[in-house]
DNA sequence: TTCAACCTACCTATCAGTTGGTAGGTTTGC
DNA sequence: GCAAACCTACCAACTGATAGGTAGGTTGAA
């Protein structure tokens, strides 16, 4: 993977998670990074196999970030503030909300990229909430997971939007109530 | 608004629930109606005032399904249940939790269209909560609102991509709870 | 050491298909 | 006769993608 190659991918996820995958041009790329469109294909074959390379790379950047449940010793609360941190840095929702919305018409390899981040997540957090909540049945932990992901990402999305103040440091402290009563 | 413009428009949403605004074409609903796409340009000036009329269409919809908070006893309860029952009933995402996904390369007039949608529910969600929470300061109400509509975007989202079982039952519980104690 | 062979990273030119949109003609029911 | 509701036929712009070419660097065998 070469310089050039991840210039196009850092336009490519910046423009994703602005508009989605519909909403951003081989062309738009090219011309962004002063080449032309037939250049991109030569680092990537096709638009799909540059969708699904930037979510792959977001997906493994994101959990590698997370690390591992079992290093935190309040993991839950540390997901959040990974959310939250993103919120704050990159000023912009999860690419992972914006591929979700737009699942019912992206080409399926695509789709499947993007399961691959809520798969990740979701079992991230299965496992911190197992090592948070030893008390807790399996399917109350199996149940739990997706919700706190995917109120997360609703609070990024409309966050990161802008039009009205969502304070993500809110809803994080309700997860955290859920977990710890 | 005669009949062929209402199918127009009942097709559009649910391309849109499905894909977002960038996902589907004139052509398409024009194809699944069985007339030309010229044909529709003769009901809609353009796709940007099909996805304006589309937007608050679904806003008047869905804020007349909701009624006025005060005449209801829990009017939270009442609110997140819509959500539910839209989930159950329609098997599709909040229009307006996709179109925000894409906002940032959205048409500005369908974007103004977009914020009707989230204030017209956050508006409603500060009603429900100084008539629940009397007790509960301004700041506290603003605050917690558009929390709890993201957060319920979020969930049915994920709900509707349909990939990993999302039970809003749950979040709404969660939600009643913090607006309860 | 030299030179053919090959590689990387781009280019120009073009393709077929799709997009939103328009001008102007036709049908159909009152 | 007239107007609502469609149609045919088109347009410019844009889409993802391909074919074929090229400048400049690297490699490896004689």
């Amino acid at each position: 993977m070469n310089e050039t190659a991840q210039k196009i991918m850092a336009i490519a996820i910046r423009r994703i998670r602005e508009g989605g995958y519909h909403s951003f041009s081989v062309r738009e790329i090219a011309d962004e990074l002063g080449i032309k469109s037939a250049s991109i294909y030569y680092h990537f074959p096709s638009k799909e196999a540059l969708g699904i390379a930037v979510a792959k790379d977001y997906t493994r950047l994101f959990l590698d970030s997370l690390g591992s449940p079992s290093d935190q010793a309040n993991p839950i609360e540390h997901f959040l503030k990974a959310f939250q941190k993103a919120l704050e840095t990159q000023k912009a929702a999860c690419l992972c909300g914006i591929l979700a919305a737009e699942s019912g018409r992206l080409p399926e390899p695509v789709r499947d990229a993007l399961a691959g981040f809520t798969e990740g997540n979701i079992n991230w957090l299965e496992g911190a909430l197992k090592q948070q909540r030893p008390d807790w049945p399996d399917d109350k932990i199996v149940e739990t997971a997706p919700v706190i992901f995917a109120a997360m990402e609703g609070a990024i999305t409309f966050a990161a939007m802008g039009h009205q103040p969502i304070h993500l440091k809110k809803i994080s402290d309700w997860i955290l109530d859920v977990v710890s009563t």
